[in-house]
DNA sequence: ATTCATGCAAAATCTTTGCACTGAT
DNA sequence: ATCAGTGCAAAGATTTTGCATGAAT
């Protein structure tokens, strides 16, 4: 935990941004919950109870950053809000969600399962990869 | 042409809803620009142009109800608005995308070149599939 | 001093909802 | 007469922006 934040620290340094208080506590938060997939107002609620000053825009400005610098990777699974996930580090790739349609958990899948695909899509279509977005909806093992 | 409408008339006429001429319209824009991946807004001002009385929450309510039917598919690119993407017929699964960051455009991959990991994630997961939503982000090949 | 970051409130966007009205059966 | 569908305006929800203030060098 206090490693990554340290790793996170210093990825922010190189590029001449600070790790303030304030996006400490947010990165923390995303740590915390890393399972989850928290929206923006998830986060500062969360981010709330330890650092109670916090602003929602903060939040906000926080996340694009972290977006920006790929530490976090920005999704929409329909409904109407943006959710926010830590990348693995070291990933270079986005991991792959199932969406429970029943419930509504969103499970992970570390694996790459894309990479026989990326190859055909790179090849037959001349398209240079440099992210995706997998995401399957349906029925989770606990609904079934 | 005419005959997609026909076939999207039944369809309403199935579940008991009517393509009324508010409907046809905005299908008609949907149909004409098929290639296009369009906002709600979008799909407004272009069926403004032939109906123009139409109010933005119709085609808002219109669109929702050919998502309910799986006639067209709702689909977001991370900006911050929902696009309609109208389903080739007889397609039981959602098209694939390719989203340049250089210039923007978006186009399709029509092909299912999901079926190797679907069968993948329904055993190793225990994940009855539904929909899958699949979109690479990347540099096209005109922009290379 | 300067610069970057913050908090708050206001504004901007996108989408949904309430309601009176219309049009078809 | 009923009832689904519509248009408009208002409300809701999410996200962004302007600006004065504060913290760090």
């Amino acid at each position: 935990m206090e490693q990554r934040i340290e790793r996170i620290k210093k990825q922010l340094h190189s590029q001449s941004y600070k790790l303030t208080p304030q996006r400490e506590a947010t990165v923390r938060v995303l740590l915390e919950n890393e399972d989850d997939h928290l929206s923006a107002e998830d986060v500062y609620m969360l981010v709330k109870e330890k650092y109670p000053e916090i602003g929602l825009a903060t939040v906000y400005r926080t996340l694009e950053l972290l977006t920006e610098l790929k530490i976090v990777d920005k999704i929409n699974f329909g409904d109407g809000v943006s959710r926010y996930d830590l990348r693995q580090e070291g990933a270079n790739h986005f991991h792959h969600h199932l969406v429970c349609i029943e419930c509504g958990a969103v499970d992970e899948i570390q694996e790459d399962l894309l990479d026989d695909v990326e190859k055909i899509v790179e090849t037959r279509w001349k398209f240079k990869i440099k992210d995706h977005r997998l995401t399957f909806h349906g029925i989770c093992h606990r609904c079934q």
